[in-house]
Order: structure tokens, then sequence, then C-alpha cells
DNA sequence: GTCGTGACTAGCC
DNA sequence: CGGCTAGCCACGA
């Protein structure tokens, strides 16, 4: 039921990933890719999120490049730093100031 | 089956 | 610290 989402194996995989991050922690494009089993489809990732329309289902706002940058959001950047203030994330500009301390490792 | 694109990463200057 | 290049994966046309 519900083939209105047509996501392959992939996607299911990393949005599956994505929303074990507990709130108020963020995670990598890297570490979802690792726990997706692409360690180097990083990638991919990024593009299963992009075009995945379920934003406010899945925490991609949670997902944040490896330096600690935001990256990108599918509904606007300045959004995604709306919604990880709420939860509690320290961000400066368009990146996580405690990054390290919020990383969730999977 | 092939080409181009993208919310990336790591290395180098 | 900032900018650029090359490599990587999956999806759509």
């Amino acid at each position: 039921m519900a083939k209105e989402f047509m996501l392959t194996n992939f996607q299911e995989k990393v949005l599956s990933a994505i929303k074990k991050i507990p709130k108020g922690k963020v995670s990598t494009y890297a570490l979802v890719a690792r726990g997706a089993g692409k360690p180097k489809a990083f990638r991919a990732v990024g593009n299963a999120l992009h075009i995945n329309p379920y934003a406010p289902v899945f925490p991609c706002h949670r997902v944040v490049k490896s330096d600690g940058s935001l990256g990108g959001y599918a509904g606007g950047v300045k959004k995604k730093i709306a919604l990880l203030k709420k939860e509690g994330v320290s961000v400066k500009g368009n990146k996580v100031m405690n990054f390290h301390e919020i990383l969730m490792r999977f």
C-alpha cells in the first residue's frame, strides 16, 4: 500500500537511517550513507533526500555535511536552521556550532 | 545502454 | 580559513 511513494531500496534505507536520529542531534550524509550500506554513496544520499518531498516526515533537517555545514534543504536552508534551533541545536549562519557534540554516530 | 545532474567528501594549494 | 579539483553513487531522460 501507499504506492504513492515509489522509493527505491536505497532510498528506503537512507530514510530509515535518518528517522533513527534522535531529536536535538544531527548526523552527516556520510554517516547515513554508511548506514545504508554504501559508505561512498553520500552523493546518492543527498539525492535521495532532495527528491524526497517528505521533509516533515523525515528529519532531513538533522542531516548536515561532514564539516558541520547544514548543506541544503528541499524547503529552504532557512527552514532547516529554524528547525534545528527549535530542537535545541546551536546553529550559526549556515553551520552547526557544537557540531561534534550533537553529532550522532550510528 | 549512455549521458548529465546533484542537499557530498577528501585532498591540495 | 577559503577556494578548486577529482572521485564516488543513484536516479531520470
